[in-house]
DNA sequence: CGGGAGTTTGAGCTATCTCAACGGGGGTGG
DNA sequence: CCACCCCCGTTGAGATAGCTCAAACTCCCG
């Protein structure tokens, strides 16, 4: 059983995963778990290491990446506190299809797939919880696979940054800034571009207020903005002539 | 209780969703289904439908599809028997984010979402199993988004045809025949493509004998070489300048 | 005060899309 | 039963979004 502050419990409690779950409950579960903690850019697991162990995310932020046979990478997702990463090891006998790298400090439990499999048995809430997560996971999944199927580059960074917004963003005065480190490279991984393209995009934007770029750091100045063009309503960056 | 035929009842208890679990608890699961049974070409629901019922397909193929704003399709997977589809279902107060269409004639069970929640507190096995019926789906969509991302539209292509002959392949002599209605344009929508370059794509590897493309049917005669294209091992079909 | 990682920008290229026109086969209704 | 029509497919030509490569620029950090 790891070590938790009453503070980390109540969040923990508080996930989706245990929704229902009595307290003592969920305490069972978590005396099967073990915590790790990883700094900035290290790996939780790699692509390709035998699946065992499911992880909860409890603090930091995770990204995982897929990488292609020609050693392109490709960010799958970005993963939160109290997010489930590693799923796969749901699956007995599998590889992990993708490596989970920490992008700032991180703390997570994690759950061995054996363990996983008889907590489930006992307590069926947290598997049709489980269930449910994994069917909003494929929803989410299905429009990132929709917007990359017809989309443009912009309208797709834009969605991205909105997302991203949501889910880690962090309001100073007016502007919000996304609390984390984001490279060109990062974003145009997320939604399959180049790195050149994304610079493109972003000095279009930035010449017309709509965002601050900085050096691994975005702020959104016009979310509203960013709104209409990812929804087309509104004028592109227009990469090629932009009369400034 | 639906009227099943015993090769049905087998069918369907061989289910990844129903593994682990004793006959007479399938059969008090199915007690709750009802049946439907839908012409090719006809629906099971639409993209925006309040989502209630999850499905099961029993014999037939489904397409699901999702339409952007801007009217555009995209296929985001073809279901075929005895799997799932609608899981949206599975999280109250939704709507489907797609629309589901029979390719054939085709015969469903479908499940109430309150039943499924209840059974599932029964039957925690049944719980697990549609979590890891999850997994492994956003495992292929995964898959599936990293192709888009970062391969050209012949690898798709290639990709997506070995993946429906692995699914739906027909052993006709030496070559495979997809025995389902594609179109040119059903391709190009599941590769986020357009049915012009499809056509070409196609067009080019009957010219080098690696299919047999006709009227909404296509045969592999060679898989091993669309492997190698998909893999990117094997020269390309050249739409620009083929010699032939 | 380098050095390097991250970024910007230009120029050219190309895979793919778009639009337009034509071709063909098979189902169906007269 | 046959002709027509419609849907599906093919092909060409041109346009273009976005990629690639190269080079320079700018922070930040030691």
């Amino acid at each position: 059983m790891p070590n938790l502050t009453p503070e980390m419990f109540a969040k923990l409690a508080a996930t989706p995963l245990f929704e229902g779950l009595a307290q003592h409950e969920i305490e069972q579960v978590l005396k099967q778990a073990s915590q790790l903690r990883l700094e900035a850019d290290s790996y939780f697991f790699y692509q390709g290491d035998r699946a065992r162990r499911i992880y909860i995310l409890l603090s930091g932020q995770i990204k995982v990446i897929q990488l292609t046979p020609e050693g392109q990478q490709v960010v799958m997702r970005m993963v939160n506190p109290i997010e489930l990463f590693g799923c796969i090891a749901a699956l007995s006998g599998g590889e992990y299809p993708a490596s989970a790298q920490a992008t700032k400090d991180s703390l997570a439990l994690s759950l061995h797939q054996d363990d996983i499999h008889r907590l489930m048995g006992i307590y069926p809430r947290m598997a049709i919880n489980a269930f449910q997560i994994m069917v909003k996971r494929t929803h989410e999944l299905q429009d990132r696979y929709r917007e990359l199927a017809t989309e443009t580059v912009e309208r797709r960074l834009a969605h991205t940054l909105l997302r991203l917004m949501e889910q880690s963003g962090v309001r100073k005065g007016k502007v919000i800034l996304l609390d984390m480190p984001l490279s060109r490279q990062d974003l145009a991984e997320m939604i399959g571009s180049t790195l050149y393209t994304v610079s493109r995009v972003l000095s279009g934007w930035e010449a017309r207020g709509f965002v601050e770029a900085g050096r691994e750091k975005i702020r959104l100045v016009e979310p509203a903005t960013l709104r209409l063009i990812a929804e087309a309503r509104e004028f592109s960056a227009d990469l090629a002539h932009a009369p400034i």
